[in-house]
DNA sequence: TCCATTCTCTGACCGTAGTCAGATGATCCT
DNA sequence: AGGATCATCTGACTACGGTCAGAGAATGGA
């Protein structure tokens, strides 16, 4: 496996590697192609460019500065804070970015070109396949505290969801709270999944002793589902209830959240009657956990 | 298609392709990883280490000077020609590529790390496919003379391989010739389909005007099946007959060659009586063209 | 209000990767 | 034997990517 692993890692950094980067770079340094293409059509602040491509608050300025002397860019102190300052892309930066884009473009027929066609689809759909999975990979799941800025997004997020889904809408008012206390330890957990330091989902346990834990704020964000984020989480959660005593998880939850159902029951939920009061909830589910050693 | 190959590109040169590097360099120049790397166990001479990593001659020297003086790497004049300089390592450079060698294998590792296991398997499979689909779309295809060294050493391994696999042998004196001479435009055709320019396939044409052609010295490297090559060859070289006028293909075979037999059937060749009398032959098949416009 | 912090920029600096133009010695061809 | 060619090496040079230490302006908090 760690073999085939290998043999992957270096046709794929020859073949498609290298070459993405000679395409990038046409007679300009490859670091300031990256940094057009990061600025994007709609312009974006140094900070946060910095951070993306995490170099050198000096570095940036010197690329920006060739960038800005070659006419592709134009920078102004941004509105809010006057310390920030927002890079654009001139009406030349524009064409030229728009001729990396159709480079990459060609850059990929390139690949595809000579494979007869059914070789090229079988090419392409592996190649999803192989970045849905590295993607995945690289999703990091992490307790948080309910009041990190990521946590927030999160909850936020979750509220949006279910109030965009549930027929009527979803008021938190007139749910059973979970406040920040609740999920946090030793009284419950919260978990952020991330890619790339950005939040895609989150899941909390409420803890009850030696009665079961409650499942809570499952969420995984639209652009992240099909990465297994959800599995993830729930797995997680179900050690740390187990490791704390509790003899089972149970959660409720609305008709209208089919795929998280699903993914109950795929996970060895079983539907119990009603052991809340819950106005929004359709379907109650428990899963018993192994006793700890 | 295009937008999920560079999809693919993007994510898999971020994840593979930087770790990759910064993997290899571990506080050594990557240049000198690779040269390291690439010197391999038993050592190898200066001029194929320059071919193989397309590096400008002073740089080579420079980089097998640098990792002289680390101890790394000794050299010493070549037995055959005194003009080319082998380089060898020691046995502190054996344990510096071992070590470069773990490092691989714990990168490979680490990317399966965090997926459970279902999601691994289908990620490794589906890195092979794409390493096998990437592998042959590189495979270049291109007519050669019979005299070619490429040439050569093809039709020399397909001679060698008929000879392994015929009960009894195969003397290529008892067989019908092919000359060089019939092999060559207007003649025939050879094609000889190439790998990072090693010579991994040929296959060949004599036409013989109104005359179905006569497709000969089909041969692909052990190394290289799978990939489709002898599909393509035999693709090309149908294309080339069509287009001088060939009313049809035929060939002979022997029943040993028999993932030559499916290949025949499955392009469209049906069985046929004998139409010559080659010694060797066990099957005769033909297939028609579709005549030029 | 003052002090600490944040953001950007400049100048100075470094190592790495890579190119180019010979020089030297070995080999091949005629 | 002599000239052309080849493999290697050295020296000089360049661009690129990147780091570090401030300086100066703006902002936020006590």
């Amino acid at each position: 496996m760690v073999a085939q692993v290998r043999r992957f890692n270096r046709v794929v950094t020859q073949q498609v590697g290298a070459l993405n980067d000679r395409f990038l770079a046409r007679d300009r340094p490859l670091g300031e192609s990256r940094l057009l293409w990061e600025i994007g059509a709609d312009g974006r602040d140094v900070r946060s460019l910095r951070t993306a491509l995490d170099l050198d608050s000096g570095y940036v300025s010197r690329l920006l500065r060739s960038l800005e002397s070659a006419g592709l860019v134009a920078t102004e102190p941004s509105g809010a804070d006057r310390r920030v300052r927002l890079a654009r892309l001139t009406d030349a930066g524009r064409a030229e970015r728009r001729l990396l884009d159709e480079r990459s473009d060609e850059l990929a027929a390139l690949l595809l070109a000579t494979l007869p066609e059914r070789q090229r689809e079988r090419l392409v759909a592996a190649m999803a396949e192989v970045e849905r999975l590295l993607t995945a990979a690289t999703v990091r799941v992490a307790p948080a505290d309910p009041d990190d800025a990521a946590a927030r997004h999160c909850l936020r997020a979750y509220a949006a969801e279910l109030n965009a889904r549930f027929e009527g809408g979803f008021d938190p008012a007139r749910s059973i709270r979970a406040d920040a206390a609740d999920l946090r330890p030793p009284a419950g957990l919260l978990l952020v999944a991330t890619l790339h330091g950005a939040p895609v989902g989150c899941g909390a346990l409420k803890l009850h002793g030696a009665e079961p834990a409650e499942l809570k704020r499952m969420w995984v964000d639209e652009s992240a589902r099909g990465l297994g984020i959800g599995r993830r989480l729930l797995a997680e959660l179900e050690r740390h209830a187990a490791e704390h005593g509790a003899p089972a998880v149970r959660l409720e939850t609305n008709a209208a959240l089919t795929e998280a159902i699903a993914l109950y029951r795929s996970a060895g939920y079983a539907e119990v009657p009603a052991f809340n009061a819950e106005p929004y909830a359709h379907h109650w589910f428990e899963k018993p956990l192994p006793p700890q050693a």
